[in-house]
DNA sequence: ATTTTGCGCAACCAAAAAGTTGCATATATA
DNA sequence: TATATATGCAACTTTTTGGTTGCGCAAAAT
């Protein structure tokens, strides 16, 4: 059972899922509200992202509030830096050879 | 058949792939050389990687250069970004606290 | 011209994932 | 206390995915 965080977001539900409780903890039921699938599905997804340690769950009661861990979402955005860095770079290089061919042009 | 970016980085073969090509282009030969699987499951792969448009391929003679659309990638850099604003936001808010703190410390 | 090489594609298979159904458990409420 | 509500969990089904095998085709090498 692969569990890393690149599968978590990989589904649209669990991407939709973390967008609704990136600023409010929000209890199972009232997530599955925002979708037209069942609360089992919602619960399962929320399992994953648990197991992820994408979410955080705060039991209230009965209830469980589930919230985004965002800091998690900071895996990503590392793995993404090497790729910024490439892109940064060409755009760099871009720039010198448009510059090149301005001075050129004088 | 779900077919985005996500889906395609949800696979760690494929994310090493993406990370052998992004410099330089590679054939599928060459890159199936660097896994221990065969060549078709990184064809397959590389079918997937061009289905989402994360791939380029130049033909030249028999074989077939793949290399990383960079561009592409910025789109989960963009998908990023709204919580990216989040977690800046939070650490602001730290701060604040700290500094509050601080002041009442004098 | 024949053989080898690089590749994609389709068919198949096993494993995993997504969703459903049914239940158990704990907390509220009447 | 009996009932309703919120939830997790396990079993089952269906769909998707990753991988293999076996082709066919075109380009290179012999």
């Amino acid at each position: 059972m692969r569990r890393d965080v690149f599968q978590a977001i990989a589904d649209p539900t669990r991407r939709a899922i973390i967008a609704l409780i990136a600023l409010q903890s929000l209890t199972p039921n009232t997530i599955a509200e925002n979708f037209n699938t069942s609360r089992q599905s919602i619960s399962k997804h929320l399992r994953i992202l648990t197991e992820c340690e994408l979410v955080h769950q705060e039991q209230q009661g009965r209830e469980i509030y589930y919230s985004l861990k965002i800091e998690k979402m900071k895996e990503i955005d590392a793995w993404l830096e090497q790729y910024r860095k490439i892109w940064e770079t060409r755009f760099n290089q871009l720039e010198n050879v448009l510059s090149t061919i301005k001075k050129q042009a004088k």
